[in-house]
DNA sequence: GTCTATACCTGGATAGAC
DNA sequence: GTCTATCCAGGTATAGAC
């Protein structure tokens, strides 16, 4: 449908808007103007900024839900998996030393600004939270798989915040080999026949 | 001097207001107000809104450069220095949990305005850099400091941005306990093994 | 559904009285 | 050094023609 897709092309815009500019920084006519469309047409799909705000949370919500219930439905080891997690860093390291972390830098500036849609912005940090924790029980650590979860955000989240900042993609794959080489630590400490017993 | 004064007041109001706010997101009215001045009247130390973000960026590199000035100058191993630092994270929790890194957000920020202060926001950066660099060639990392600077320098960042986004003070002493450890860890001449230094 | 026109406000910035 | 008054640009948002 022709109203759909007028509709997603300015979610789409205003989510790498949003990303490159900032959310505070991104006028109603810079995504107009991205869209080919005029700033009046706009309100038809969208009443407020907030408005899109959400529609964009919503998308990134739905799109990283995917790639995560994907690599999730993948044969393999969840150590895999994790790699895979941590391998975003290098699948991304152009944004991410020009903008940092979509994530990241979209809920430091909606703290900032107090924003209503804070907590929304916020789940896209739980979605990974709990799939990593997932994949760190199935690794055999129950007791602790949360806390290695926020551990490896953590990682993550300051690699992308420095690389941006040192503009350095040198450092990212020096990181990413450390944070690998930190996962291999702790399957080593938990054979697979003992991973395999924790499985649910 | 009473002329100094208030540009002092002027810079230190920016300053919480920069943090809390975002540069962004922070008005003239609102610096005004918090030093109980007219808008007016603001022009008189300040042309532009640059001009108040470079003082901004100018004292936050005095009093950090201040601080590890004094860090270094006092009695004590380089381990304990980078201990002080890591415990940056403990006496600002309260803050970091509300509005993150006070460095880091601002870098992130700038980055996205693609401002003409990002350097000088970096130099804050570079300056914890080279003195964490500093300490752990005095641990005897003559190849490696600058890459453990960075790293640890990443952590805190990563500590900082989830902090804030989950509002989590447990973490937080959580993950500096972690820290303290790997530092323990680099001390030791002859550690087991290199993986088990990156865990717990 | 898409446009133009426009109202309204806030923010940055200036002029000039005191 | 501090104020009030004011200008202008840009941003959000609405009304209504097509």
């Amino acid at each position: 449908m022709a109203t759909l897709k007028t509709r997603d092309h300015i979610v789409e815009a205003a989510d790498q808007l949003f990303y490159s500019q900032g959310y505070t920084h991104t006028s109603f006519s810079n995504i107009a103007s991205a869209v080919n469309i005029s700033r009046g047409n706009f309100y038809y799909y969208f009443k407020t900024k907030d408005e899109i705000l959400d529609a964009v949370i919503k998308l990134r919500l739905a799109d990283t839900g995917a790639q995560l219930a994907q690599w999730e439905s993948a044969d393999g080891h969840a150590a895999d998996r994790i790699r895979s997690f941590i391998n975003i860093l290098i699948a991304n390291r152009t944004k991410i030393k020009q903008y940092g972390c979509p994530v990241g830098t979209l809920s430091t500036e909606l703290a900032k600004l107090n924003h209503a849609s804070q907590d929304q912005a916020n789940a896209l940090f739980t979605l990974f939270r709990a799939w990593l924790r997932r994949q760190f029980t199935l690794l055999g650590h129950k007791t602790d798989a949360d806390e290695l979860a926020m551990h490896l955000l953590s990682r993550s989240q300051g690699v992308a915040t420095l690389a941006n900042a040192f503009n350095d993609e040198e450092f990212i794959r020096h990181e990413v080999r450390h944070m690998c080489a930190w996962l291999e630590s702790l399957t080593k400490k938990t054979p697979l026949t003992e991973s395999s017993a924790h499985h649910v």
